[in-house]
DNA sequence: AATAAATTCAGGAACGATTCCTAATTCTAA
DNA sequence: TTAGAATTAGGAATCGTTCCTGAATTTATT
């Protein structure tokens, strides 16, 4: 439990605030409170919060990976813009998925590229 | 059309008769034809290639990109062991995500991992 | 509480995939 | 054939991320 440490809860306690954060964004937010805390502890930290199934990487092709908080399963959209995450719940999914893979073992990432309402009234083209 | 030259040729011509290609692997088989073929031109072809539309780029997590030339809609599983990739066609699935989204203009990418039937045997355990 | 052993950290170097830059090469058109 | 444009090779630079090392912190033992 490599998150019971001083670094360890500080990180787990912004992801759980904010939402859908870089690694690079977690370090900004964590040095207002512990100033000397290095990137590389963030990584570990991020690695070690992953593997213990406290959080979920968000794998953004061709950008930073993002870490939610969320324990449900759900699927992001990604603003090709600005870069912002949203939650996307996917009815049917899994179950669409498990006959088409043909069985349980298995894991995936589903990411939508979609300009957000933002990007998309100030500009005038679509993705 | 940059694929118009030696070198682009060439790079369309391997995707076609491999498939899900990393750059890399690209690079090693255009050597045989071309062996002062640089990197950075397999790259730039690769990218221009996939504005075109011609071939498609597989973005697969923690691994580099793939370049495929199927142009029909379809999705990957990828094998966390040896990092093979597979086509899987996941019916209905355009449709499901159109409803989730709730529009038209998006892209989207979904990579399955899951042990290919070869690393399956080999080992004891499933993902 | 003092000390030894173990864990975790900060800092920065290293890494791998990809892009960018520049001078040299190749193509194009007249 | 020669100027001008486009493309290339080669390698340096970038960026997200991991790895390494000695220092700091925690934990266990007495």
């Amino acid at each position: 439990m490599k998150y019971c440490t001083k670094q360890g809860r500080l990180i787990l306690a912004i992801i759980a605030e904010h939402g859908h954060m870089t690694a690079e964004e977690v370090h900004t937010v964590a040095k207002e409170s512990l100033p000397k805390i290095a990137v590389g502890t963030v990584y570990r930290v991020l690695n070690d919060l992953t593997s213990d199934g406290l959080i979920m990487r968000i794998p953004v092709p061709d950008a930073p990976d993002r870490f939610d908080c969320t324990v449900t399963p759900h699927q992001h959209v990604i603003c090709p813009d600005c870069g912002s995450v949203e939650d996307l719940e996917v009815k049917g999914l899994a179950e669409l998925l498990k006959n088409a893979v043909g069985r349980d073992d298995y894991d995936f990432c589903l990411t939508v590229r979609a300009k957000c309402s933002a990007c998309k009234e100030g500009h005038a083209e679509a993705v």
